[in-house]
RNA sequence: CGGGGCGUGGCGCAGCCCGGUAGCGCACCUGCCUUGGGCGCAGGGGGUCGGAGGUUCAAAUCCUCUCGCCCCGACCA
């Protein structure tokens, strides 16, 4: 194509509002323009880069003998009754009504559409498996769109979405999945993780998340330097350091003193002059209308997804009247001893522990030589947060944590959809049985918003060449010399002929700006006619290393083949 | 939903405190010039100052309300 055809809207300037460099880059070099807050318009860059993109996850989920659909993005609110799911997602859904006044939605994810298709289709095990996807739109009515592609109300995603007739079917399908996603992302050029997750409120009992560290990220993964254990924070196990000061060894019953104004964790330790993690930190959550006293180490931190898990529901904090009417005192002074009206759940790393300090249950007063399953009964789970330094619950070595992406997530659903819809189908007995489902999703901006974190200098982008939206770039450096035009035309027609995605610039600018926009819009490759035309020579530049060398006119073509396949 | 910030030409900003003819850089148009990293010179077009109401002889500027956007937090299969 011909530059000077195309709307390339680069900008001189990063526009205010884009903070992430992802987003700052994908504006100025004219990929995307905002059009209101979570909803972009997606430019010819943009177009060409997120249809690479498809193309690739496409010929991968085709390779596990996936099948793809095309369905509904408006979905009736009935479906979405029968799975209990238009209740459960909140404002997170969009909603609206049809004409006659009916609940409809847009598609947030597909399962109840695709699990309809299943239930009135599939009538026996002979058609079991089937993997079904698609790759559309989806919609989320975000509380706070941010960064740009990364978090928005209106995105394009691959899910798909498995039918086993039982657990060693599903786990097939999963493992399918997960090679190729790993496909997917390798052939898109990314460096990712494959960390456990959480798998959440919805059931299931497995769970991999794809994640690309990222300052940009908003999800934190645990990452074993040891033996490479990495799992999303809501999900990760860990060796606590040990406490910063070790336990008093003494026979001794639990003694009130006062702390006057003495109410968090750090008052108090700096009071009794012994590290936080002496003290038991006392919390009060509420799961449904039961109320829980939540017991962790002074410096530990709860991890609210493992105690929902725990609690097999939601949970909350206590509102500060709640306190005061269980406890008769304010939070800074909360206690297990003398606790008869709630569950009392403590943290794994309080076991064993002796004579620590929590609250009396009396404003302004602390107990000292309280020592767990002596002075009070609890009981032990793993409810804290995982915290960089902690030892690795697989090898002890030291945990880090790191900022990442979120752009694939694969999924066992186990029954919970075709149970509640009633998919059923006969087995090999003639028994009715229900089938076993997984869903597996893929953010398809978010990989192009990631390979751009990735991947960037301060010039701008260096895109993959398999997802960046031209492989090469011919620059005339002087579109009036003649000679320079003509030799650039039979490149260009050189690389369109060797199957290169290629642009010509031919616009009427000085160097400088050619260079400039080449280096912003990221094309991994630019041929430079210019002075040593005369000698029948080209250079030939990759865009990431920086490297230019000097090839014959006639070879540019397949050098810049090479390069791209090297 | 809580906290903070910002809305002035396509983009980046100044002007606002202390009311008095709306400005700068880039981009854009015309001409000349130039051609290896966002040239140079000259001329030119483009703005309901987010919106509504109020105060005032007079509002981008002061007051009230409102809308939008960004950031932090909460939230987020």
């Amino acid at each position: 194509m011909h530059w000077s055809n195309l709307f390339i809207p680069t900008l001189r300037e990063n526009p205010t509002e884009a903070e992430v460099v992802s987003h700052q880059l994908l504006l100025r070099a004219g990929y995307i323009r905002p059009l209101a807050a979570g909803l972009y318009s997606y430019l010819f860059l943009a177009q060409r880069s997120l249809r690479k993109i498809a193309q690739i996850i496409r010929e991968e989920m085709d390779a596990i003998g996936a099948q793809e659909f095309y369905l509904p993005e408006m979905h009736p609110a009935e479906l979405w009754r029968e799975s209990g799911r238009w209740e459960m997602m909140g404002d997170n859904l969009f909603r609206l009504k049809d004409r006659w006044g009916r609940d409809m939605c847009l598609g947030f994810t597909e399962e109840e559409v695709m699990t309809s298709i299943a239930r009135s289709e599939v009538r026996s095990y002979k058609q079991l498996p089937q993997i079904w996807y698609q790759i559309q739109t989806k919609f989320r009515d975000e509380p706070r769109p941010k960064s740009g592609l990364l978090r928005v109300r209106e995105f394009i995603m691959k899910d798909s979405y498995s039918f086993d007739l039982d657990e060693a079917g599903l786990d097939v399908s999963y493992q399918k999945h997960h090679h190729a996603y790993c496909r997917i992302f390798d052939r898109c050029g990314l460096q990712y993780l494959v960390v456990e997750a959480h798998s959440g409120a919805m059931g299931g009992s497995q769970s991999h998340e794809f994640a690309i560290p990222s300052d940009a990220g908003e999800d934190w993964i645990a990452v074993c330097a040891g033996c490479g254990y990495s799992a999303n924070l809501e999900k990760a196990e860990s060796r606590p350091m040990p406490p910063a000061a070790s336990d008093p060894d003494l026979e001794a019953k639990p003694e009130k003193f006062a702390t006057p104004n003495r109410k968090t964790i750090a008052e108090v330790s700096e009071f009794v002059g012994l590290p936080d993690s002496s003290q038991i930190k006392s919390l009060v959550m509420v799961a449904g209308d039961k109320p829980l006293l939540v017991l962790l180490r002074g410096d530990h931190q709860l991890s609210e997804t493992k105690l929902a898990s725990a609690a097999g529901g939601e949970v909350r904090p206590a509102h500060p009247e709640e306190i005061r009417a269980w406890f008769g005192a304010g939070a800074g002074s909360l206690g297990p001893i003398g606790i008869t009206n709630m569950e009392i759940l403590a943290d794994e790393a309080l076991r064993g522990r002796r004579n620590m300090i929590c609250g009396a249950n009396e404003d302004d007063f602390h107990l000292r030589h309280v020592t767990p399953g002596q002075n009070f009964q609890a009981r032990f789970l793993d409810l804290r947060a995982a915290a960089a330094g902690d030892g690795c619950i697989r090898c002890g070595a030291t945990l880090d944590l790191k900022k990442c992406i979120e752009i694939g997530h694969i999924f066992k659903l186990g029954y919970r959809y075709s149970q509640s819809m009633g998919a059923r189908v006969l087995n090999a007995e003639g028994h009715e049985v229900t089938p076993i489902m997984g869903s597996y999703g893929i953010g398809l901006e978010r990989i192009l918003t990631s390979a751009v974190e990735q991947g960037h200098d301060k010039d701008g982008m260096c895109l993959p060449p398999s997802i960046a939206p031209f492989d090469v770039v011919v620059t005339p450096v002087n579109f009036n010399d003649d000679a320079q035009r003509r030799a650039a035309e039979s490149i260009y027609t050189q690389c369109r002929a060797a199957g290169l995605d290629a642009l010509l610039d031919d616009r009427d600018e000085r160097p400088g700006v050619k260079f400039k926009d080449a280096d912003l819009i990221g094309v991994p490759f630019r041929i430079n006619v210019g002075k040593k035309l005369p000698q029948g020579v080209v250079e030939v530049v990759t865009r990431r290393a920086r490297q230019s060398s000097d090839v014959p006119l006639a070879e540019a073509a397949r050098a810049v083949l090479e390069r791209k396949t090297a």
